[in-house]
RNA sequence: GGGGGCGUAGCUCAGUUGGUUAGAGCGCCGGCCUGUCACGCCGGAGGCCGCGGGUUCGAGUCCCGUCGCUCCCGCCA
């Protein structure tokens, strides 16, 4: 990954323990880190010594080490030593050769120990199994001394690296936006911060850099970009936390493609030195494509189970389930999903999973010669049953899933069995990568609930064309996300540019002018003043380390995390504040204290 | 807010149909050991079986409640 930087000698040490290797033999050197394992034979004492850069042998004979030898006796599990030695190359048979610096070792001579440690609460490298994450992130910091999160760590600077380096050639500038900045109560739950000076209000932490980004186009800095945290108060997952890392950027005078063709360079050179090659242009699969195949906006292209709407083929059906779903406009989707054999108990399985993901329920068939051993077999006519094998493609024994249900509601059901039965028959070959954009969004969603116009986006992502005020569902938008292998590493768009635009928009979403102006009035009154059309993208940095890493958890690619419950194991946070800083901000609290 | 899984030694786990004194591996402590590298050998310490209640002659095991961890759904513009 990077190589060892230069060390400087000082009175601890004068090389890393990685760097004992075959230019060292014969010369004296000074290392220092941490006991990693000791195996004391009584006369012989072998040490491997940690450091970042990996293990060193240390070899306390009595017959070199003199006083030294006394303390390698009494050395313990990540005690913390300086030691100075001769290194030697080891005869052949005792070469370990696990070990990048294997064939050497250093002979103690010297050996101070700097300080000694407790026995840690679980081995720093143990090989009984994984230990549970609570305690890993109660002891964060021993944790961090393992190899896989040393590895984490450093994979996750050169990633950022690589990003800065791109984007400083291509005259991108790193500009920093605030943290305590005005809530927008649009999306996710925002993090509040009373204010001292004006009690009663309060500061939201940003959930994205968005508004302050699109400023800094109307002031005409055209290229930035920002490794930004951000901060969203909702429920966690393995790949969501409250405050996670964005990369952000933006750029003035580009069009969709322009955004994008940037973008895959960015990928392209990032993810390449990482060892991912991608070959360009990656693919592009339109929204509405997007969800009629995959049953997802954000699809893993690396292996089939393709969906398929099979309305057509049963629009005179005789059986209600289906006839009434697509008379009502629905849709009826199968999927095939290959010879199973399933018992019974487990394709019930499969129906409860079904309802899980959403949709009212599941029909299930087992293909047999031209018919089908199924529970609506005999509610289907022969020439219904050939229809749909032949456009699923179905050979004797395949296992095929049907959903019926409002089209985006059928895909979804199909698409969530879809990713689930990959992972369970293993039928995603992990050496393949496969990105693509998603493309031609809808512009809004309707949110039934609340019954309005949603963004899919964000409120500032332009339309493709003219909005129709009378059929806002129909309207496209200039956005555009990446997904690798059905993860979604990002997404953005090309913004409203124009104030009157960004006012129309505000009111298909049923935000009235007076609450616009309250809200938002600053970036309305920006783009009056001379904005150019701008657009850009935010990737989930966290993702994209994991994803690099091996890893489904984004914990394990960020320092200090916290827990699935939003809590700190290590720091206790969030914890109870005393009256007394609550009086200054002019709190109170309705919330009875925990404990 | 809802659903699934888990909770037994410092760590990872086993614990049968409810039945003697709750076990293993690793780690820890002590002893021996001059070529090991997951060193080896001998010995030892270590338990509120998450917590509370119930059933029972008897509960790690069954029932009820509760707390914590974790995964998923909702939520995450």
């Amino acid at each position: 990954m990077s190589a060892l930087p230069a060390l400087s000698p000082n009175s601890y040490r004068d090389a890393w323990c990685g760097q004992v290797l075959g230019d060292r033999v014969d010369s004296t050197v000074r290392v220092a880190g941490w006991v990693h394992r000791r195996r004391d034979h009584g006369g012989l004492i072998f040490i491997d010594l940690r450091d970042r850069t990996g293990l060193v042998q240390l070899v306390f004979n009595p017959d070199v080490a003199g006083s030294a030898q006394e303390l390698g006796h009494r050395l313990r599990a990540e005690d913390v030593v300086s030691v100075c030695g001769e290194v030697v190359r080891r005869s052949p048979e005792t070469v370990n050769a696990e070990l990048p610096t294997g064939e050497f070792e250093l002979r103690v001579a010297e050996a101070e120990r700097l300080a000694d440690a407790e026995t840690p609460p679980f081995e720093i490298e143990g090989y009984s199994g994984e230990v549970g994450e609570e305690v890993r992130l109660r002891y964060r910091y021993l944790d961090l001394r393992r190899e896989r999160m040393r590895d984490a760590l450093t994979l996750r600077h050169s990633v950022t690296r690589e990003i800065r380096a791109f984007l400083d050639g291509e005259g991108f500038l790193d500009i920093e936006t605030p943290v305590l900045t005005r809530s927008t109560p649009e999306g996710a739950r925002d993090f509040l911060v009373p204010s001292r000076q004006q009690q009663g209000s309060f500061y939201a932490l940003p959930q994205s850099p968005q508004l302050f980004k699109q400023l800094l186009m109307v002031s005409g800095f055209e290229r930035y970009y920002q490794i930004a945290r951000c901060f969203r108060d909702e429920d966690l997952r393995a790949d969501r936390q409250l405050d996670f890392t964005q990369l952000d950027l933006e750029m003035s005078f580009v069009g969709v493609d322009d955004v994008i063709e940037l973008n895959e360079r960015l990928l392209a050179q990032v993810l390449g030195k990482m060892g991912v090659e991608l070959a360009l242009p990656l693919r592009r699969i339109p929204y509405d494509e997007a969800i009629a195949r995959y049953g997802s906006d954000q699809p893993d292209l690396r292996y089939g189970l393709e969906l398929t709407d099979l309305s057509d083929h049963l629009r005179e059906t005789g059986f209600n389930a289906f006839r009434g779903v697509i008379d009502g406009g629905g849709a009826v989707k199968g999927l095939n999903a290959g010879g199973r054999d399933l018992s019974r108990a487990e394709l019930d399985a499969l129906v409860e999973e079904a309802k899980e993901l959403g949709g009212k329920g599941l029909v299930w068939a087992v293909v047999e010669g031209k018919g089908w051993r199924s529970p609506v077999a005999k509610f289907l006519t022969a020439s219904e049953l050939a229809a749909i094998n032949c456009a699923l493609e179905a050979s004797d024994g395949d296992l095929l899933l049907l959903a019926a249900d409002e089209a985006k509601v059928a895909a979804g059901v199909l698409g969530g069995l879809r990713t689930r039965l990959a992972a369970r028959y293993d039928l995603i070959d992990d050496d393949v990568n496969e990105l693509a954009w998603i493309v031609d969004w809808p512009l809004f969603t309707w949110n039934a609930g609340e019954e309005r116009w949603d963004p899919l986006h964000h409120p500032f992502t332009s339309p493709a064309g003219p909005l129709d005020p009378d059929d806002p569902g129909s309207a496209r938008a200039l956005a555009y996300d990446v997904v690798w292998n059905g993860v979604e590493l990002g997404g953005g768009s090309i913004r409203i540019s124009d104030s009157e635009v960004q006012q129309a928009a505000f009111t298909a979403l049923g935000i009235a002018p007076s609450d616009a102006q309250e809200r938002f009035g600053f970036l309305l009154e920006a783009l009056r003043y001379g904005a150019p059309p701008h657009g850009g993208i935010a990737y989930g940095l966290d993702r994209i380390v994991a994803l690099l890493h091996g890893t489904d958890s984004i914990r394990d690619v960020i320092a200090f995390p916290k827990a699935a419950s939003g809590a700190d194991p290590l720091t206790g946070a969030p914890a109870p504040v005393d009256d007394a800083q609550l009086r200054e901000l002019g709190l109170g609290l309705r919330a009875k204290r925990p404990g």
